[in-house]
DNA sequence: CTACCGATTGACT
DNA sequence: GTCAATCGGTAGA
């Protein structure tokens, strides 16, 4: 296999560890079309019962129950009609996830841009939910396992070859709680990011290592 | 059943 | 920078 799934231990630790490590993998996404995927430039981590911003942080529903199952399962949730992808990270129970917020478009471009109905490549997966268009993801992979190596799956990234990323750290996206955590992990400089590189004010970007 | 809200995006000033 | 689209999930009557 050219992508071998991330194990289910890389999702069994701190969800802000695993956010800042996902950094650098590639998603893959397979089809009947053909093969797709990046590399995962930015993500967040949502914590449990313990965070407010986090969906599960008031018990569980029909909606997120994803969240309270395996870790290296998929949550898949929809906001203003658009499907948006977690990782599901920590011990069975415990209701934590990372949110996939951009991909870096490494493989399968062609199927991306006619999936995205766009010319621009910087477009195709920045943000959450146009990653989840890119990558036709949607409710039917909800819960599903991330570590089987098809279909949607996240793998090491091959052509890393040990070049230590430049990461900077910064309050959630689109969240009214919570602000003051930094819990989104982004690469540095990395075109491929969503929303602002912002400076000013609490919560400001910093260097993670 | 109804009412309200949102881990967003794209269009627009 | 601002703002509305648009509908599933959720809570409450």
């Amino acid at each position: 296999m050219q992508f071998p799934a991330l194990a289910r231990d890389f999702y069994l630790r701190d969800p802000a560890v695993v956010a800042r490590d996902l950094l650098g993998k590639r998603l893959l996404r397979e089809t009947s079309a053909g093969l797709c995927g990046g590399r995962i430039v930015e993500a967040e981590a949502y914590l449990s019962t313990r965070d407010p911003a986090c969906h599960a942080s008031r018990g569980m529903t029909r909606r997120n129950a994803a969240m309270f199952g395996p870790p290296g399962h998929a949550y898949v949730y929809m906001i203003h009609h658009r499907w948006c992808l977690n990782a599901v990270t920590e011990p069975a129970g415990v209701p934590s996830a990372i949110l996939i917020r951009a991909i870096e478009p490494l493989d399968g471009l062609d199927l991306m841009h006619q999936r995205r109905r766009t010319d621009i490549v910087r477009d195709l997966a920045r943000g959450p939910a146009r990653l989840c268009e890119a990558l036709a993801i949607d409710r039917t992979y909800n819960d599903w396992d991330l570590t089987a190596g098809r279909e949607l799956w996240i793998a090491d990234d091959p052509n890393a070859n040990g070049q230590p990323l430049r990461i900077v750290r910064s309050a959630r996206i689109g969240i009214s709680s919570a602000q003051r955590r930094l819990l989104r992990f982004y690469v540095a400089d990395n075109r491929y990011v969503s929303g602002r590189m912002a400076r000013g004010r609490a919560g400001l970007p910093r260097q993670a290592t």
